[in-house]
This record gives C-alpha cells, structure tokens and sequence, in this order.
DNA sequence: CTTTTTACCGACCAAGTGGTCGGTGAGGTT
DNA sequence: AACCTCACCGACCACTTGGTCGGTAAAAAG
C-alpha cells in the first residue's frame, strides 16, 4: 500500500523533470541519461516504471501538459460574464506568467507539436487532441458570446478562434527571443483593436 | 578555375539537401551521415568543405533560408500601391504554397528559432536577425502607409507589425497538422477583419 | 519467520553520433 | 614529364544513445 505511494511519488518526480528538461532542450536532444542523472535515478529505475522514452513522455503529455494547458487557457475562460474582457485578461495573465518566468522557452503546446510533426504520429495525435480542446472551447466562448449579445452575429467564430490561437502561438514564440515586456504590450494593444472590431457595437462604451 | 566551380556545386548540392532534411526531421534528428548517404558522399567530402555540423548549418542559413524569406514575406510587400493589399496578397500567396506543399513542415524560420532557443546562441542570433529585417521591413511599409494616407496615423505600427508576425507564425504552426484550407480562409478572413479596424476609414470603399 | 512482491541498481549492449586522418587520383601548373 | 593542388574517400575514434537484464534489499503477505 506505501509501496504504490512511493511508486507514484517517483513517477511523478521523473515525469517533472522530464517535462523540464524536455521543454528546456527538446525531446531528441534530452537523453534519458540526462533526466535520470539530474535526479540521482538509474536506469533501471527509469524503465522499472516506463516501457519506452515515448511511453514515457506520452505519460507526461497526459498527466502535466493536458493540466497546464487546461489551467493556463481553457478554465479561465470558462466561467466569463464579457467574453472579451475574460480572453484579454486571460491571454494578458498568460503572456505575464512567461515573462516574468526567468527560464521561458515558449509555448509548450507549440513548440511540441512543432518538434515531433510529421516525424512522431502518436506523439502528434495526443499534442493535436489539447489542441482541439481548447478550439473548442473558445469556439463554445465565442458562440455563447453571441446568443449573449457580446459579438456580432455574422462573425465566423471558427475563424476568430483560429486567428486568436495563431496570434498567441505566434507572440509566445517570438518572446523567448526577448524584449518580451513590449511585445506583450504590443500584442494586447492590436487584440483589443480586433476585438472591438467584432464586438456587437451597440454594447462598446 | 573549373575546380571551383565543382566545390560550389557539391557545397550547394550539401546545403541544399541538408536544408531539406533538417527542416523535415529538425536539426538535432538529423544526422551529417543521413545527409551524406542520400547524396553518396562521403565523411571526408563533409568535413572538407565544411568546418563542423554547426558551421554547415549557418551557412544554409546565410545561403538558403535568408533567401526563402526575403522572397516569400519581404519583397512581395516592398513594392506595393495599396499596402494592405499587398500585404493580403503576399500572406495568402505564402499561406497558399504551404498548402500545396506536400512536405511542408512549418515556417521555416519559426521552427528553427524554436528548435535553436537558448540552445546555440550563435544559430538563434542569425536567424534573429533575419526576423528583425522582416519586421523592419513591415513598420516601414506601415509607416508608409501612414504618410500615403492608408493607415490611421494613431496606430502603433510596431505593434501591428507584431500582431502580424505572430498570427503568420501561429498559423503555419496549425497548417501543418493538416486542414490546411480551412485554416488559411479562416485566417485570411479575419486578418482582413482586423485591417478593416486600422486603415483610414475616408479611404475604405 | 518465511516467502513473495517490487522499487531500484548499474554493468552491459548494439547502434548510432560528430569528427579525424592518411590516403587516392584527376586536373591544372611549370 | 614532373609536380602539386584539392575534391573526395572510408576506416577509425571516443562518446552517447535507448534499452536489457541479472541482481539486491526492503517492505508486504502468508
């Protein structure tokens, strides 16, 4: 009983820092070795719990990556009276979250699915599926907004999910280059210019 | 004087083949002797005209990437009457290729920058300073654009340049998971939404 | 107290990795 | 004809990679 305790309890420390090491350096270019040194593990440890370096970062995907991206970007949009006012101030918290983080590398959804398209098809597939989730979710947003009154009814809410997820992939890719103080400025100014722009406009101001 | 002429053509015959293979399989997945087995040379013929895998590398970037932008997303925009227009035209005909493009892999630049950061400063300079000239070359057209009377003199033309950037980026990292036509409508449907909200109304219509 | 289960160890393996180096032979120079 | 330059060869190197496997010791079960 104590022994699946402490099972979970290593599981969970390698599968952190595996993520860490991961997202820092990429999946082809962390070796096992890497993660197991860095936490004073052996081999057999590593492959006592996991089959494979892909079984294991798959594991990874499922109990950490889903969770960020859910806590990061899906629930805080979930429960919005202004659907607007709850993406700006959903997209702002996230772009602060990476600035003020001293060891961002980037959007881990993105970067992810960029390392291993093409070249991982189930890696790719369960990346894709958190992906979709939050489409649709901010579809759902944006289709609630407009039964609501908040958005003009003849804007195309696939299309404005599309283009908000593009241009935050986007910013969160050009951050990690840096001067990400005043492309975060930048990027929330020209989101709030759009949005006004298919905002039902009887409700602006 | 014609053995220079077969150095340039092996050298560009490497670059070439290496560009491809490192943009499908990323840099650190792709080995020098994957390169050198699909074009039946040799180690001795790499490490001739090459100082080091790295060095190889900068000299596709400086050779062959640099080249792919300016003539994808920099000099399409440079002589433009309509600057909105142009730029409509110049992001649908790049979002276009990638569409038809069986192999496409993502924006050739993002992906580097991404598989680079942090990791090998000297590579993630280079290829940040190809981005800078882009987005150099965008807040000029904006600014242009600003004296011919096409955009509102309010607008923050860094920042639009940005906004730019970062949508272009997003949406060649989704294209790639397929649903390609979908996504470019979508995009292009919105990113003219958003042009609508900047240029100077006098003019629209 | 014995037996079984299991978390973890670390030597080992085959298959790569980037990079070196002494060649070889065709082409140009003298 | 003699020489030299240089594009290219391929065996070789030290090292790392993901993965295996027989072992150990401690906790749980009997």
């Amino acid at each position: 009983m104590d022994k699946n305790l402490k099972r979970m309890a290593t599981m969970h420390r390698m599968q952190v820092k595996g993520l860490e090491l991961f997202y820092q350096n990429g999946y082809y270019n962390t070796s096992v070795d890497d993660i197991l040194k860095s936490l004073s593990l052996s081999k057999g440890a590593f492959y006592h719990h996991f089959q494979s370096k892909e079984d294991f970062f798959i594991s990874i995907i499922q109990n950490l990556i889903v969770q960020k991206v859910y806590s990061m970007l899906i629930e805080p949009i979930e429960k919005c009276d202004n659907p607007f006012r709850a993406l700006e101030s959903c997209f702002d918290n996230a772009l602060e979250t990476a600035q003020y983080n001293e060891m961002d590398y980037g959007f881990i959804l993105s970067n992810f699915m960029t390392e291993f398209n093409r070249r991982n098809t189930e890696i790719s597939n369960y990346l894709r599926d958190i992906y979709k989730v939050w489409e649709v979710n901010l579809v759902t947003t944006l289709q609630r907004a407009k039964t609501d009154g908040y958005l003009e009814r003849h804007v195309d809410s696939e299309a404005v999910a599309t283009y908000l997820i593009s241009s935050y992939i986007g910013i969160r890719t050009l951050m990690v280059e840096g001067n990400c103080k005043a492309l975060r400025y930048q990027y929330m100014q020209q989101l709030k210019t759009y949005f006004k722009s298919i905002e039902h406009s009887t409700l602006v101001s």
